[in-house]
DNA sequence: GTCACCTTTGACGATTTCTTGACGGCCCCC
DNA sequence: GGGGGCCGTCAAGAAATCGTCAAAGGTGAC
């Protein structure tokens, strides 16, 4: 099933885009500001996002920018601004498509269809292999030799945000934004405790790491 | 460079289209009915699409349908119609996005721009070479000789402020200040400690520095 | 209430990195 | 020719960071 993140602070909009898509088939969570927006994909992990620009708590495109990060999945931007500074800026953060409000719902729902059909059958299972196991970031799934490797919700975050950069380096202040939040800026202990749990339970030989490996004083990265 | 083919029966229009998706650094083919377009379409194998729906000769659905038959390149359909029945049917039909006119130049470049940019990700971080060198800024990362060279925080900082004004002359108390921060105005030993460490992991012959330059008693300077 | 699991915290050597001081060579100016 | 300033180089102590172990909260299931 096909899941979609809906993010608006207008309760009426998001009730009503979470009926007609369900109605639809989709999957549909919400979210009402950017900050709920940026945890709940992390944990949903959704196909495709419709976000309205008119969050209380951060910038539009701040929403994007942090969803781009780690996610290709299509961003269909909602906005009562028509101005085309605004839809320029959007679709250049990382947008995939910009409709003004008041919308029409079919129209909306067809956008939807045409967003998913690119997407969906462009990529099946992104398996990614690390020493001896095979990660899915789709599925949430890791095999080592047949065996499956449980991994806690943190531990994937962590993981997912490495491997959708591979072999770019991230920094440690990022991955705390992106894995624990905005406010969390020094507690590189949390890296060192989580990526150490990483190596012990992915690579070969954890004590020498070969795929995820550490940037001293700048970050950490992972090397297909 | 992305090949983007226009179909439009307004030679207005079309005009207007290429003259401006040429300066942004488009290669241009032009048609001007449906026939042409599936023809013209099969011949170059454009990246995207900018279709009229108002074609002379055939119905708008009918070549998106001729194209999807073939191709998954972006079809970005233009249309005078603002009628949602009308936009549900091209989107439905194949398209990516539907513009209606008259529209913003401004807009429809950068739904050019999103509409690419999911389809051709062969985007790698740009590469400066120093010497035998290859510095990748981005994914912070440095080969030489297909090893791989290993540089420290501050050793990263420095190289990054000369790399990102080639050819241009930073002066040192700019460059304390953007390394080590504003309190620092003349601790040049820092600036020679770094400079010898940067050229003696990236420089050919370090003792005759061919790229990254002492301007005596102002600054250095990176000759690309 | 107990249990299992996950997250958060604290602390400690080992290692890398940063800072600091000193010395000789070079160039320019006097 | 002499002097001063600036640069490149070397070496060693100081500081920060990392990996690791251990254990204290928190949370939900049963």
């Amino acid at each position: 099933m096909i899941k979609v993140l809906v993010v608006d602070d207008e309760p009426q909009i998001a009730r009503a885009l979470r009926i007609n898509l369900a109605a639809h088939g989709y999957e549909v969570s919400t979210a009402s500001d950017g900050a709920q927006a940026l945890r709940a994909a992390a944990a949903i992990v959704p196909d495709l996002v419709v976000l309205d620009l008119g969050l209380p708590d951060m910038d539009g495109t701040e929403v994007i920018a942090g969803l781009r990060g780690w996610t290709k999945a299509p961003i269909l931007v909602l906005s009562g601004r028509a101005a085309s500074a605004e839809k320029i800026a959007a679709l250049d953060a990382g947008a995939d498509d910009y409709v003004t409000k008041p919308f029409d719902i079919g129209e909306l729902l067809a956008r939807v269809r045409a967003a998913t059909r690119r997407s969906g059958p462009g990529a099946d299972s992104p398996v990614t292999e690390i020493g001896g196991a095979t990660v899915d970031l789709a599925a949430r799934e890791v095999h080592r030799g047949g065996e499956e490797i449980r991994l806690t919700p943190t531990e994937w975050q962590l993981l997912e945000v490495l491997l959708r950069n591979p072999g770019k380096l991230v920094g440690q202040r990022e991955l705390l934004h992106r894995v624990w939040g905005p406010n969390y800026d020094r507690e590189t202990n949390y890296l060192r405790q989580y990526m150490a749990q990483l190596r012990k339970k992915l690579e070969e030989d954890p004590a020498r790491p070969a795929h995820l490996l550490t940037e001293p004083g700048m970050g950490y990265r992972f090397r297909p």
